[in-house]
RNA sequence: GGAGAGAUGGCAGAGUGGUCGAAUGCACUGGUCUUGAAAACCAGCGUACCGAGAGGUACCGGGGGUUCGAAUCCCUCUCUCUCCGCCA
């Protein structure tokens, strides 16, 4: 959520940037603006009477004690009055507050300055790209082949179970999501993140905090009998662990890590990139947090994006990186760069980690700050990404690595599988 | 599932109608003392909004009510804890 504060400040760069996105804010802008001025004098007003009122309050108390009863009865006219405009008043604000709330709700981020205007993926900027892209040899099969060759992969008993997109991993594939856990999260130990293992289940307050709710309401399975969301990425539990937090400056930046499962309605996107892997309603994923002041936050990004990129150089998998341009990147985020690994059987890039900075849209409403060098509170940056998605991880290291012997395993995976091949 | 207790500042914990944004202790910050440290002593120490400032307003889990006046009384919701039962 943007701060009004800052509308207020600079409506004009609000509106260019929201262009970027392709949303035209400026009738939004120019109504919160007015409703904005409504409430600070109604407020205003109403705190004139408050004053009033508590002052006339204790002078009746005074005149009660010395035995003055007479004098103290008249004063209450006038606190009678007061009364009914201070209930008057409040109502009115409550009713503009509401109104501002929700406005401020329905705008988006607003892009960093190095993020192209654009409609949809089509229009996002490569930025880097590393590795070779396999020549495969002619029986070379996509990854739902390969999983039920080897039989690493059962998708036909999920659906048994659960439904489609919810894959039973078997043998060597069971141990290759165990493996592909622990070393992400032992990397990312070691690049200094301190490691969680947060709730899978979150309550409404931690939706709205990350932003899930009320924008994505749909997408999340919902319990309501016990008012809980099932979580569609770690993101949300470990950035909840500092809502409503005055951090330690001193600590930044504060990077967190941990794995959950991931579990998304996917509603309406049926039919769509749905074979195998690359879209589930459950999968494995571990991510990584950061929170910091902003001053440092676009560094750190960089630093994530570094980090993200030497794991993908272990596994050793051809990837590329994207600069999202104003319409692709999500509601919440200032600047998105998105990694894509090629999967080379599919022919295609998958999307296997998503790293943004979402600047003070998360920390507004988390109410997540810190104490700057005057004592001042002030929001904190804070940022998150994959480190990283597994099934589309999974689903190229098995389409890229297949040879006609079986499939090998990255050197830096092989020590946490405990083979090296899969025959 | 049954029974009970409770929700107050970073933590612990007082406060049952006015002078309470709130005692006290701990923690924290600054200072005195000390070669240094500890101890002791002194001072400071909640958040948000409005205001140039002085200052004002709100907040004692949420919402509503009684009252001139509510942390304190009433209603209601939510949450937490303890004991019993069941159970990984």
């Amino acid at each position: 959520m943007l701060q009004i504060q800052r509308i207020r400040q600079e409506p004009e760069t609000i509106i260019n940037g929201l262009k970027k996105r392709g949303v035209d804010a400026s009738q939004t802008v120019h109504d919160l603006l007015e409703i904005d001025g409504q409430r600070r004098a109604i407020r205003h007003k109403m705190e004139e009477k408050q004053a009033r009122s508590n002052a006339l309050a204790k002078e009746i108390g005074t005149l009660f004690k010395s035995g003055k009863g007479a004098e103290a009865n008249s004063l209450k006219n006038e606190t009678g009055l007061l009364k009914q405009d201070i209930k008057d008043l409040s109502e009115e604000l409550h009713t503009l507050e509401e109104k501002e709330h929700t406005l401020l709700l329905t705008l988006p981020n607003v892009p960093h300055p190095s993020v192209k205007a654009g409609k949809d993926e089509t229009d996002n900027e490569e930025v880097s790209r590393s590795g070779d892209i396999p020549s495969l040899h002619e029986d070379a099969k996509p990854h739902w082949d390969l999983a039920s060759d080897y039989n690493l992969i059962d998708f036909e008993l999920g659906v048994k179970i659960s439904g489609a997109g919810f894959p039973v991993y078997v043998n060597h594939g069971a141990r290759l999501q165990r493996a592909m856990i622990n070393f992400f999260l032992d990397e990312n130990r070691g690049a200094g993140y301190t490691e969680y293992q947060p709730p899978h289940f979150v309550n409404a307050a931690s939706g709205y905090g990350t932003g899930q709710l009320p924008d994505k309401e749909g997408q999340m399975y919902e319990m309501p009998l016990d008012g809980l969301y099932a979580i569609p990425t770690a993101e949300v539990p470990i950035t909840n662990i500092f809502r409503d937090e005055i951090v330690n400056a001193a600590d930044f930046p504060i990077k967190s890590t941990g794995y959950t499962p991931c579990f998304r309605r996917e509603a309406g996107s049926y039919g769509k990139d749905v074979r195998g892997l690359n879209r589930l309603h459950q999968f494995d994923k571990v991510e990584i947090v950061s929170i910091t002041d902003p001053s440092n936050s676009y560094a750190l990004l960089d630093e994530m994006v570094a980090h993200i990129a030497g794991l993908l150089d272990k596994l050793e998998l051809p990837y590329r990186v994207l600069r999202l341009c104003g319409g692709d990147a999500g509601f919440t985020s200032a600047l998105t760069y998105d990694f894509e690994v090629y999967s080379a059987a599919q022919q295609r890039w998958l999307e296997v980690s998503s790293v943004s900075n979402f600047e003070t849209f998360q920390s507004n409403r988390l109410k997540l700050r810190y104490r700057d060098e005057n004592g001042k509170t002030q929001l904190c940056h804070t940022l998150n990404g994959s480190a990283m998605a597994l099934p589309r991880v999974l689903a190229a290291l098995l389409e890229n690595h297949q040879t006609p012997h079986g499939i090998k395993i990255p050197k830096a995976l092989a020590e946490y599988t405990g083979f090296d091949i899969i025959k």
